[in-house]
DNA sequence: GTCTATACTGTGATAGAC
DNA sequence: GTCTATCACAGTATAGAC
């Protein structure tokens, strides 16, 4: 029979604790807005009182930057599969790319602010919490060289455009479809400039 | 000699008075961040207990409403001598407007957070406050295809990628000009896209 | 008519009892 | 570990001083 030291048992206990106020701190961010999220919100939810999240996380913004790591690790896991599946033409491709990130981050205002605007007053990422965006961008950015021959420079000018494009999406068009067709569009310029060949559809 | 009516002599001191509360606003929101500005501080710049503010707006959200009409507004009013300036080649011209914006916008992180962002929890822009943003996107699409024959949607394009390289320049480069060349690049890639013949400079 | 004093509510955070 | 009690500070409503 497996004998589990008693301090694994803790830490196991402790890390479930942990996971489940952060799954409700995402409920009350989607429901009533990030922002807006407060601790006596998301203490309730867990059936706790507010004081007692003191025990699991130093501060609110503690809890956001748990909250911040966790939605780009949550992107990260999504990359492989997206890369194994990646067309072979370079310009379709890169609009697969664009698309699969637009989505994450389109379909939830919450993860969206988060992830890529500084809503939060005083909050900025930890660096430990910095590191899987970090991770992220610095595979996009190999991948795009790798595709499409981009420099840098290029590749940084298709990150803005694709910020501005989903930046665009949540203060127009927010749960409308409009802007993936300029999503397309963009990238299609993009192609352009950087000497893509057309591919098939179209 | 002129005789000034009572109502208007109190109509011209209460305007002066808003005015000179809203300047303070921009100087707190500019030292201390426009989301960390408080009541207390405004009063206290000119003179005032937090509560007489009220005498003058009706909330802290009606301040922040005056200011964005305020920062519009006086973008609004550049316009008429950029245009009045502006290169007769649709390329070079492009790059002054895609300029002209960013240098407003890129300067001043508490007017770009106001003007661009929503970054104040809730804050949402009245239509009359409104109303100078819209004029001037309006105006710009107008001056773009006419200048350019863009359709619409690569207009909309345009606009993402500018406002996405000054979020850009916020989030990674506050105080540099690193992005100012890649503003250049991108309204080239727009450009070539666009079929603009190349000019002169490069 | 303009500002102040006071107070109410809600927030994040801390201290100490159990 | 979680609770109760409490603090400091925010925006804001109201009543009254001058």
């Amino acid at each position: 029979m497996l004998v589990i030291p008693n301090g694994d048992r803790v830490a196991v206990r402790r890390a479930a604790t942990r996971l489940e106020i952060l799954e409700a701190a995402w409920e009350v961010a989607r429901s009533k807005g990030l922002v807006e999220l407060t601790l006596r919100d998301v203490a309730d939810r867990v059936g706790m009182r507010a004081p007692s999240l003191y025990g699991h996380f130093a501060s609110k913004n503690a809890i956001y930057d748990a909250m911040f790591e966790q939605a780009w690790s949550d992107y990260e896991a999504t990359i492989p599969d997206l890369e194994g599946a990646l067309p072979s033409h370079p310009r379709t491709a890169m609009r697969v790319i664009a698309a699969h990130f637009y989505d994450f981050t389109a379909t939830d205002l919450a993860r969206h602010q988060l992830m890529n605007q500084s809503v939060i007053a005083g909050f900025a990422p930890s660096a430990e919490a910095y590191a899987p965006s970090v991770r992220v961008l610095e595979r996009a950015h190999r991948t795009i060289v790798a595709l499409t021959g981009a420099r840098t420079e290029d590749v940084e000018v298709w990150v803005a455009l694709v910020g501005g494009l989903i930046n665009q999406h949540h203060a127009n068009d927010a749960g409308g479809s409009r802007h993936r067709v300029l999503l397309d569009r963009g990238v299609d310029m993009w192609a352009d400039a950087v000497g893509l060949p057309p591919d098939d559809q179209q």
